[in-house]
DNA sequence: AGCGGTCAAGTTGAT
DNA sequence: ATCAACTTGACCGCT
């Protein structure tokens, strides 16, 4: 079966996961800044089990929890320990009771750390930083049962094979938390499934199938043959990713992704796989149940 | 209630 | 030099 996975956040469902920014939170004294972080985390962990339930009454298998679910826990000068915060504990008890729910449920839960999550880089700094935000996000995932955090390449410093190598390097550090999770993504600039595929094999982490970002940024392999390398990485249920261009393939720039699918864009050869299809379109929940009835009706007709 | 300015972080390529 | 893109415009402070 195939299990669709949204993406963060809801187009029209009143589901909101709501944040802050560091400077707001900075500006309140400590006790006021715990107060408003644990209030902030509870008030995510509650819309959570909401959108774990809408997933499972509307045929949504899978669904991306947003990096800032706990908001600033990595900040360098907001961050905190959820545990430390005003009613942390309970806090905490209420994630653990969303991975119970989404294990009931059977709805399939992932992380995807942003775009400053790099294990690539040639700056100490940035790399380290990253995996504490790893670390962070991992921790969630326990609570909650998450099974992939899932990440790009990051840059190429002008030498991919280099920055690949320092991303194994990094790799091997991480702890068993973040490495048990981790997968990589072909992005739609610089990593291919040619680059990725090779390194995903070498150091045995399963590799994300991006099939958008693959027609934007060609390698010369063919769809069906990057699916079938990408199926072998995987020991668990594999993760691919799925969009429509906003503007058309005829466009200048195909990147940007559309509010749905076209059914056009979805892999003849995913259709009778046991995958999870994160669809990353901008209607998000819509879009999965368009998605959805337009494969149904194939299927039958 | 509505609106405009602002927001942690990296890297790249288009303008 | 600035900006958009990347999984996602949302939040705050003012009127």
């Amino acid at each position: 079966m195939i299990r669709l996975g949204l993406c963060c956040k809801f187009a029209a469902a009143p589901i909101r996961f709501p944040v802050t920014t560091a400077l707001y939170a900075l500006k309140l004294d400590p006790a006021r800044r715990h107060a408003r972080l644990a209030e902030l985390c509870r008030a995510n962990a509650a819309a959570l089990g909401e959108a774990i339930k809408y997933c499972a009454a509307n045929g949504i298998g899978s669904f991306r929890v947003n990096s800032q679910v706990l908001p600033l826990k990595t900040h360098p000068r907001a961050g905190y320990d959820l545990a430390k915060l005003p009613g942390g504990a309970g806090i905490i008890k209420e994630f653990k009771k969303c991975g119970a729910q989404a294990r009931r449920l059977g709805v399939r839960l992932t992380f995807h750390p942003d775009q400053f999550i790099l294990l690539s880089s040639e700056k100490p700094g940035v790399t380290e930083s990253s995996v504490k935000e790893l670390e962070y996000q991992a921790e969630v995932s326990a609570w909650l049962g998450a099974d992939v955090i899932n990440i790009h390449g990051g840059g190429a410093y002008g030498d991919k094979a280099a920055a690949l190598a320092r991303a194994g390097l990094a790799l091997k550090k991480l702890g068993r938390a973040v490495r048990s999770r981790l997968a990589f993504e072909n992005d739609d600039r610089i990593y291919t499934p040619a680059d990725l595929l090779p390194f995903c094999r070498e150091h045995k982490v399963p590799f994300v199938y991006d099939v958008h970002h693959h027609r934007c940024l060609p390698d010369g392999l063919g769809v069906e043959e990057v699916t079938r390398q990408a199926l072998k990485t995987w020991d668990r249920e594999p993760l691919f990713h799925l969009s429509s261009p906003r503007d058309g393939w005829g466009a200048a720039d195909p990147r940007p992704h559309h509010d749905y699918i076209d059914l056009k864009d979805f892999p003849a050869c995913w259709r009778r796989l046991d995958v999870t299809i994160e669809v990353e379109a901008k209607a998000k929940e819509l879009a999965i149940a368009r998605l959805r009835a337009q494969l149904e009706g194939g299927r039958n007709a």
